[in-house]
This record gives C-alpha cells, structure tokens and sequence, in this order.
DNA sequence: AGCCAGGTTTGGC
DNA sequence: GCCAAACATGGC
C-alpha cells in the first residue's frame, strides 16, 4: 500500500479496496451515500468523500493527523492474503475470501453502529437504511461539502430527549423506545469504549443489556464496532449456510448453539470471515445447497 | 395480497 | 434453559 497526503486529500493505492461493496452493498453501514460516483458520509463529527480510483481510493477532505483512522476505518492495515491462508483447511472459505478480494470489514464508530444494528433487527436493508437516514436528517448535525448537505447521526445526548411518540410518527414502530432508552443508558454512564478493551465475553455481556440489544445485534456491534474480529453474528443466512457448508454443525439444536460452534471453531478472526460468507450466501455467489 | 426482513422481548413451561 | 407469539413497517 502507498500512501500519498496532500492538499487535504488522502491518496491510497496499491490495496484491494472495492468501495460501493464496503460502503453500500455489503449491509455493514447505512450511513454512506453515493453521489456522482463518490460516497459520502459524516465520521467523528467532519463531513467526508471517498471515490474509487485504479487501484485505491481517495479520501477528502482528511488532516494529515488522521490518516491512520482512515486507514483503520476502511481496515487497510490488515493483510486479507493471510485470512485466506489461515482458512487454508476450509476450502469455502478460501473460496468466498478470494472471491471477493475488495471486501473488508469496516471498523465503525460504536455508537453508530449501535444505533444501525438496532434498527437492523426484523427489518430488510432497504428500509435500514431509510431508517438510519430518518434519524440523522430529523435529529443529526448538519454539515456541507461539495454542496451537499450531509449529516450525522444523533449523538446520545438529543436522541435521549426524544419524544417516542415523534420517532414513531416518523415510521420507527416498536424499535423508537429501544433507540431512546439505549440513548439515555448511554448518557447515564453506560461506557461503550470500554468495549474495545473488554474480552468479547465481557464485551457482548454488556451489550445485550441495552435495549433493543440480542445476541446478533450486540456480534454486529463488536465485530464491526469494537473491533472484535472473533465476534460471530448469526442471522437467517448465517445459519442456513453454516448448516450447508459444515457438516460439523449441522445438528446445532439452535441458533445460540450454532453461534457458540462457528466461533469456537474458526477462532480469532471469525466475524471477518463471516463477512465473506454472509454476502456470498445472500447475493448467491455461492449455492446453499448442490 | 401476502411474505419477509442481517431479531428482540416477553411470558409460558 | 428452551419455545412461541407479539411486535410496526414497508419493500418486493
């Protein structure tokens, strides 16, 4: 990877990094959208553009201070060659990795992810990302660039002053008291950074004591917002495809079971591999069944 | 029109 | 601990 900075804009070449998969197509984040070939978004409180160029893409508007973030957030500093390897005994694996050699597992600000994946229980990705659109446009910050108007999602403390009733009114159903009261546990102390540094045990633990928090809401928040690469979440795809593709698991009495299994069994970087499966599995790249 | 969506909660054994 | 039903909404 080359990594060019000048003029504010970050230039990053020499990687495998396929944007409207990570950014759009992969339902890892709804916060990005896509406008005259870029893609936009808020992160940290600063408006932000990426567009794909030859073999990188480039970043704008970024301060030479922040380069790393950047480069954690589009999780550039992990080499995906060796993931492949480190499956090498599991050829569907290798398969769906190498398949996909632009996709990589985002690492989100936790607070929004949390917001994302609660609004992702029991509802398709089309209206998640209505949803998460909803929220920053009523109660979000606005910010501007290339003429665009842009904002972020609600910080803990408007969104913790919410009226249910004007969330519902807006189309969030039974999932507007799980967004407030997660919002009001967070600004009463509820320490979501701490969640990087605790063991995923712990971690998930704390999670599923938040409302509007199970078990799969609280592996997408630690996988994709904590950096808890062993963090596993288990949905319908998941679990159809875990059934089909290891014979290990196929009796796993449910899906908590299963759950448990997949992660004992592929270890560390588990939920990085669940990436691949999971979007092999949901746009058919890979049948389910022969 | 009806099924389904990257499930969670609640209340019953 | 395991199971079923209720849950709001709208995309397709």
């Amino acid at each position: 990877m080359k990594t060019q900075w000048r003029g504010g804009e970050l230039l990053l070449t020499g990687i495998q990094f396929d944007a409207q998969l990570c950014l759009m197509d992969s339902a890892q984040s709804f916060v990005w959208r896509e406008h005259k070939g870029a893609y936009y978004s808020v992160l940290h409180d600063a408006p932000i553009r990426i567009k794909q160029v030859e073999d990188g893409v480039r970043i704008y508007p970024v301060n030479e201070a922040e380069i790393e973030d950047y480069l954690i957030y589009l999780d550039l500093l992990r080499d995906y060659e060796q993931l492949a390897l480190e499956y090498a005994e599991y050829p569907c694996i290798v398969r769906a990795v190498r398949m996909l050699p632009g996709l990589r597992v985002l690492n989100q600000p936790t607070w929004e992810t949390l917001l994302c994946f609660i609004l992702s229980a029991n509802n398709n990705v089309a209206r998640i990302r209505k949803l998460t659109w909803l929220l920053s446009e009523h109660y979000g910050a606005l910010h501007m660039l290339d003429d665009l108007t842009l904002r972020s999602m609600p910080s803990p403390e408007v969104l913790a002053q919410v009226p249910e009733a004007d969330l519902r009114k807006l189309g969030f159903g039974y999932r507007a008291p799980f967004l407030i009261r997660t919002a009001q546990m967070v600004l009463g102390g509820f320490d979501l950074d701490a969640l990087r540094h605790m063991d995923y045990e712990q971690a998930h633990a704390q999670l599923v004591l938040l409302p509007g928090v199970g078990d799969k809401v609280a592996d997408c928040v630690l996988l994709m917002g904590c950096g808890h690469a062993s963090a596993f979440p288990v949905d319908v795809w998941v679990d159809r495809l875990m059934r089909a593709w290891f014979p290990l698991l196929r009796d796993c009495a449910s899906r908590t079971k299963l759950q448990q299994a997949a992660r004992q069994l592929l270890g560390e970087h588990a939920g990085l591999v669940q990436q691949f499966l999971f979007h092999c599995a949901r746009c058919s790249l890979i049948p389910l069944e022969e």
